[in-house]
DNA sequence: TGTACATCAGTGAACGCGCGTTCACTGATGTAC
DNA sequence: TGTACATCAGTGAACGCGCGTTCACTGATGTAC
């Protein structure tokens, strides 16, 4: 009669949250690649096959990380860029979010632009997040420059990328390894951004 | 008695190349993670332990693959920048060099900067090659900023930093799809560099 | 308030598969005398 | 020029393993009347 103290549950109740952060979990131990949707039922203590209820297969998992991922690279970026008036201090502020979202959430930031054999940007959620997270640099680029966009919009895409690749250099040197090999704790990540960003990417303005 | 004709051997002659440019091929077509040392040795035509008597074990091959891929990088960084007199030409010398060669060898560059789960930086071997073949940009911003290496040198190394930064990061954008994806056939990525490189990325200097 | 029923979200066994690596072996090659 | 022998670089079968996915199923939950 006493049925107080049953925690177990037929229905898990958010299977498909904890499947999602469980995945993250084993990439970071083990890689993208070491990543098997079994283990991941297994670590959530459900059957092999549950995960089926709530992903199509093993790569929409990865996509819906993504997703996720770029939502919250989103945030970040409007969260931490809101209170800036000066477009050219949001440039910056956009840079650093940008890179710290990489060096907290290494894993995240493999998903969403490493996953194999090709990236998920064919999938059109992920697609349209990624296209929601890097508008706020365009649009920090359109605000600081107005008339880049003239002319063939040579000059906007030019300064749109080199700072896209500036930082997205600056974050894979990071994730993937080589920088922590080679600078290891000699300079903090922090204080590498803060040299890099010092720098006037684009100083051509006009 | 005629035995001329007979083009199949016992022995390969060359096993050890012919894995590694299968190792490409295979990596080409499915990814870092769908790269098994079985097909490799089935596609070279040779049993599946064969691969044993000339690398350790799968990550070897992997690791012998990636020092290849430094050797050749630093080869054009040397090569390409040795008729340049003029440090400033070399630096973008250098950074064409190196996003022509992700984009010529995106196989090469995976492997180089992304196997899993943690890069093969670890070992010894591609740790010097990898070394070697990032000295040529030290060295020129070296010879075009003498003195930024005084004081506690992070004038020095915000700059080696930055510039690595920039062509790691349009080079990733390409290899790993998002810019292919986005710019698709717009712009051709020799322009991209141009119009990239094109701005003075360091431009304190004194 | 009760009940019938549809739907949701699990189970567990099974499928076919290919993997990395090891083993004892053997054919081919190179070398010393 | 022959020959004995060590070494090199293959073979092929086997090991134990875990994978992604499917299947028929069933317990739990929500809803209409």
């Amino acid at each position: 009669m006493a049925e107080t103290g049953r925690t177990d549950k037929y229905h898990h109740g958010d299977l498909r949250q904890t499947l999602m952060n469980n995945c993250l979990k084993m990439i970071e131990e083990k890689g993208v690649s070491g990543f098997t949707l079994r283990e991941v039922a297994r670590i959530s203590g459900v059957s092999p096959a549950a995960p089926y209820h709530h992903f199509k297969n093993k790569t929409e998992l990865l996509a819906a990380v993504a997703v996720m991922g770029f939502k919250m690279l989103d945030e970040a970026q409007r969260k931490e860029t809101e209170k800036c008036d000066n477009p050219g201090a949001k440039l910056k502020v956009l840079g650093r979010s940008y890179v710290m979202f990489a060096v907290n959430h290494k894993v995240y930031f493999h998903v969403m632009f490493r996953a194999n054999p090709e990236p998920l940007w064919e999938n059109t959620q992920v697609m349209n997040a990624a296209k929601q997270a890097l508008s706020h640099l365009e649009n920090t680029i359109r605000e600081l420059y107005p008339e880049a966009e003239k002319g063939n919009g040579n000059h906007f895409k030019a300064a749109v990328l080199t700072c896209w690749s500036m930082v997205h250099g600056l974050a894979s040197l990071w994730v993937d390894g080589p920088l922590r090999a080679a600078e290891s704790g000699k300079l903090e990540i922090e204080k590498l951004i803060d040299l890099i960003l010092g720098q006037d990417i684009i100083h051509r303005g006009s």
